[in-house]
DNA sequence: CTGAAAGCGCTTACAG
DNA sequence: CTGAAAGCGCTTACAG
């Protein structure tokens, strides 16, 4: 057998499709049918290919593929999430399922409010030719990016509270479901007046929590009392503002849910600074599960995302993997109330 | 003036070079010297072609030009931090000195304690032609993927908290520096009997957070105690043990510096445990200055880093992006010791 | 200062 | 089932 040059450290140059084709003894658009999987190569050819791709240690150059294909071999992550966790567990997970894959994921944080986005966005897109597109929430809300995507006929799917897209193009999350699971949870320890801290309006998640979560009341027989449904703003500082206000009404509410951590985390500020005890006085449910959930004391009962979870199934969804055997057919997953020692009985 | 169709939506497929070149009336490659700068284009020629682009909104493909090049246009962020904040801000920050270069962000976390993270690196680098890489600590302390980079010549940035590299290869940020600083605070404020919560030894920012910590100790007149040297894995549940013991111990000591948040916050939770009140018991200084820092009670005296702009800098050193004047000249950072409520007057 | 030719490493038609 | 030709959109030599 002609004795084949393995990679030497430093110089050598990568082999190239033309010297496994001449290794071979084949024309190098065999070697690319054996390198895209065509069926039609004698399984003797597509055997001895092989081996000379693995001899030669062969990689396909992604730039000349792309180039050839008029496509890249880059999924796009387009995030503006102003929750760190929430960002690094989807690219943690993308990168789960795209691992061997030969993609590359490229992130790109855009401001979902500029007026340049789309602009942006299409030049992004275009540029690089992307394979496809994640787009975790809250970008995955904008229509209008959605519409420029298929009109430049790329991939994508659209990581979300609820059903916004086809199925093949949406991963949903439900979280109204978890929202209800706290309803449920705090209605069953005796409490009925319940306040709810949301988020602000133009994230779909706060609604879809926020409607869930009344659901969760009304089967319960509960409803939520106007004086107790504030508006936050998913921040720690305007969960403490809400508390403050809850905690000095009259008829103070003895438990509160938050609809993530970060105001969660407030409210336990403003019930030190009230002198109130958590949970003798007053029990607290958060959403999201962070890390500092359990940090806190007591820990903090709260409703979990599987958020790495999610990005792997987004990533299925678009990449094609050789280590998978077929790509994902669930396009949802279910939050997980964790209760923990925020939550007790109505005192 | 020749009417130039400008982008349609949708359809219109995206100039090239060839019809820049035509409607400018020049040949392809005084396009293609315009496009890389070359100085050798009469000034008429280059505002004529660049007139031409600017109206067809012309941009050139970065994977043609790749592969004309050997080389692409991706950057790639190498990383294996236990802490997204870390990884979050430095990706952050390196985009910001990557927007509007034409240069894309690849990221890519890694084991890097498994045997095959320079195989795999390699392949990695070689395969997408990376056109720079970054490597965030702890990474950056691994000396054999340093050498493979410079053996690919693949140009690289180490952020790391000392002088591992050469200067133009090296983002220093001076951790002990900040830890020193702890220690003066501690030492001013009366402590004597300070402990020391340290990471694995495995990270070298632990090491020369404790050797700042130990000098800075020194130029108070104080050492410290053996016993109250503790070495955690820069984990909450860490730092809620070492803490457990370091309150158990006869003589406990009156302040306690951790090397990194998390396992100040686990002295927290220890405190609170063994009955001991915070600052007027124990005084505690973190590391890092996590947003966890202000949601805990009391607010956390800590040490920060500007991990955004090291990224940035990273970025300057590696991407050259015609929105800057030149790339960055400062390779250094300084740590800051940002002082709250958990750190007070030696009882 | 400018251009025609060849090439980067692949794939798409088109033949056979 | 296999291959020779042309092309993807650029840049590198090489001329002039």
């Amino acid at each position: 057998m002609t004795p084949v040059a393995t990679r030497e450290p430093g110089a050598a140059k990568r082999h190239t499709i033309n010297d496994v084709a001449r290794l071979a003894g084949v024309s190098k658009k065999t070697v690319s049918r054996v390198i895209n999987e065509s069926p039609f190569v004698k399984e003797e050819t597509r055997k001895a290919v092989l081996e000379i791709m693995r001899e030669t240690g062969y990689v396909p150059d992604p730039q000349a593929r792309g180039l050839a294909f008029r496509r890249s071999f880059l999924v796009g992550l387009i995030y503006d999430n102003p929750n760190p966790q929430h960002t690094i567990s989807h690219q943690q997970g993308l990168l789960d399922a795209m691992a061997g894959s030969g993609f590359e994921l490229v992130v790109r944080p855009v401001d979902r409010n500029s007026p340049k986005l789309l602009d942006d966005m299409r030049d992004f897109v275009e540029r690089q030719k992307l394979f496809a597109v994640v787009l975790p929430s809250p970008v995955s809300e904008d229509e209008k990016l959605a519409a420029l995507l298929r009109e430049l006929d790329v991939p994508y799917v659209r990581i979300g509270s609820v059903a916004l897209d086809e199925p093949d193009r949406m991963l949903v999350s439900h979280d109204g479901r978890g929202a209800a699971q706290a309803a449920r949870h705090l209605a069953d320890l005796g409490h009925t007046r319940i306040a709810l801290i949301s988020g602000p309006p133009t994230f779909r998640s706060s609604i879809e929590r926020r409607k869930g979560f009344e659901e969760g009341l009304a089967e319960a027989g509960l409803t939520l009392a106007p004086d107790l449904a504030k508006i936050g703003a998913y921040t720690y500082e305007s969960g403490v503002a809400a508390a403050h206000d809850l905690f000095a009404l009259e008829a103070r509410p003895t438990a509160v849910f938050c609809l993530n951590d970060e105001m969660a985390t407030g409210v336990y500020t403003a019930a030190r600074e009230a002198g109130l005890r958590i949970p003798e006085d007053v029990s607290v449910v958060g959403y999201d599960d962070a890390p500092i959930a359990v940090r806190l004391w007591p820990p903090m009962t709260s409703v979990r995302l599987p958020l790495r979870d999610m990005g792997r199934m987004a990533g299925e969804m678009l990449v094609p993997n050789a280590l998978r055997e077929k790509r994902a057919d669930a396009h949802e997953v279910q939050p997980q109330l964790v209760v923990r020692g925020s939550s007790a009985k109505a005192p």
